[in-house]
This record gives C-alpha cells, structure tokens and sequence, in this order.
DNA sequence: CAATGATCCTGTCCGC
DNA sequence: TGCGGACAGGATCATT
C-alpha cells in the first residue's frame, strides 16, 4: 500500500517520463476512478507538465493549460509508462494520453484510487486537512508533543492520522513503532518526552531507508516502471511472525487495521 | 470536538 | 474440487 517513500518514488518516475512529452488527454474506464472536477471543467489539451509535487500521499501535476491532476493511489493504485499501450486490462482504470501513442496507465484493481483533473486554483481547497510533512522540519518533537497533548487515542491510530502527519500509512507505522521500543496500543498522552523523540526520529529514519531504496512492496506497490521497492526486505515486524530477536510478533486490530508488534521489545 | 464504526472493492488464502 | 468467509486497508461519512 503507497505511504510516503512509494508515492514519492512513483511521482518522482511520473515527472521524469510527463517532462519530456506532451498529455493530449484522458480516458477513464472504471466508475469515477477519473473524474474531472467539477464535472463541466473542461481545459484544453496538448498540455504540458508544469510542476510534480507530493503532499502527504497526493500527487499534484500542475500543468500549463490552468488544470492540475490530483491522483491518490490508495491500496492498489499503479501508474505504468506504456510505450505501447493496447487495449485496457482488466484492472485498467484509466489513462492519460500522452502523445506519438504512449500513455500512463491508471491500474487499481481494489478501484480506491482516484484522479481528479481540477482547476490548479482550487487545488489547495479540494485537498482534506493535512498535517505536517515528515520529512520537514516542521515535523518534531516540540510538533508532536503539542498534538499529542491529552489524547487517549492509541499512538498509532494519532500516527496515521494524515491531518496530523501526512503520508504515514500502516506499514511505517508499525515499524517505527518497533524502532521505537513503544507498543503501537499506548495512549498518545502516557508517551514520555524520550519517546516523542524517538517516534520523530524512528519515522525520519524509516521514511529515509525506504526511499532510499524505492519503497516498499508487500502486495501491488510498483514503481511506474512496473519494478518492485525493495524495503519489504528490510521489515522487522509488519506481516512478520518473529521479531529480528526472534520473538514472536502480535498482531493487534487498532482502528480497524492490523497492528504487527512485539510485545517483548515494545511496551 | 473526539472517537468509533461502516463503507467502498476484489484478489488471495484458509478450512471444510 | 469448490465454496464460503475472513482478510488486506486509506479515506470518508455517519453516528455516538
């Protein structure tokens, strides 16, 4: 599932192929996985990639025609350079049109994910509340201390709230929870200073590690050249049955989701 | 306002 | 062999 370091090596992998080449448009094939908003925005195309950023696990492709593409991977979202793209597969959802007959194609077969082409001005609006980035400055202790401030809520359920921190998800919260020594079930408000310290400097670390190696890939995650990360190699607890002690792993429902930790080394 | 739960969706895996 | 059910889970919306 794309968190930070697999959204920003796909968009990375994105801008690389759209800066040399002109988009003539779009197709969708697949419900509202595509859609333009509001729905009568119409810009005009050829148009050429202006500015590919990231916010949080958002990918913002500004281009020259006043229209930005906001696309949100989810679960199984791919984006897949095809030099010679040919009728859409099955778990298709969409295209963009590049010119001399390419295209990036949209494949999500859980069908979460979504492109919206939107007037670049309304981009900020359209987005939901995000908090800060990891890998900023802003992200520290003094940060997380101020949020964490009489909340009960479990630590990783705060972590993978994305008007907190944008671009966790629930891979790199487990791990750096373990990184950490600190149970993913301990309240936010029982986390000592030494703890908040760790948790920014465990999730800096892991993110670094990651992206370093092109993310991680558990089940569809690929790059846009349909490559695998390769962090999965480097996981301590997520989806594991024994710690690198050789503990054994629990796996805890926090919030709906599985929550994989050692209950030895985490307290 | 905070916290919880249902919802969306399909491929994969497990037990019978 | 085949089937039903559990599971994977980010974000959104509704409810408590």
């Amino acid at each position: 599932m794309p968190e930070l370091p697999e959204v920003q090596t796909v968009l990375d992998g994105v801008e690389s192929i759209l800066l040399s080449r002109t988009i003539i448009g779009f197709e969708n094939y697949y419900g509202q996985s595509f859609s333009k908003v509001p729905p009568e925005f119409s810009p005009s195309f050829p148009a050429r990639l202006k500015e590919a950023k990231r916010r949080g696990k958002y990918m913002i492709f500004t281009l020259d025609n006043g229209s930005s593409l906001i696309v949100h991977l989810r679960m199984t979202g791919k984006l897949v350079y095809e030099p010679k793209p040919e009728a859409p597969h099955r778990h298709e959802r969409a295209r963009i049109l590049l010119e001399n007959g390419e295209a990036l194609s949209f494949i999500d077969i859980r069908t979460f994910g979504k492109m919206h082409l939107i007037p670049t001005e309304d981009v900020i609006k359209h987005l939901p509340p995000l908090g800060v980035e990891p890998l900023s400055k802003e992200f520290n202790a003094k940060y997380l201390k101020e949020k964490i401030k009489g909340k009960k809520t479990p630590i990783k359920n705060l972590l993978l709230d994305q008007s907190i921190i944008a671009g966790l998800g629930n891979i790199y919260v487990c791990e750096l929870l373990y990184r950490s020594s600190v149970a993913p079930t301990r309240t936010a408000k029982s986390l000592k200073d030494k703890e908040i310290k760790s948790i920014v400097k465990d999730t800096v670390e892991v993110l670094k590690e990651a992206l370093a190696v092109g993310g991680t890939s558990v089940s569809d995650y690929r790059n846009i050249d349909d490559k695998t990360g390769e962090f999965q190699n480097f996981l301590n607890v997520y989806q594991k049955k024994n710690c690198p002690k050789g503990h054994e792993i629990e796996n805890v429902k926090l919030g709906g989701r599985s929550s994989f930790f050692c209950p030895k080394c985490q307290s």
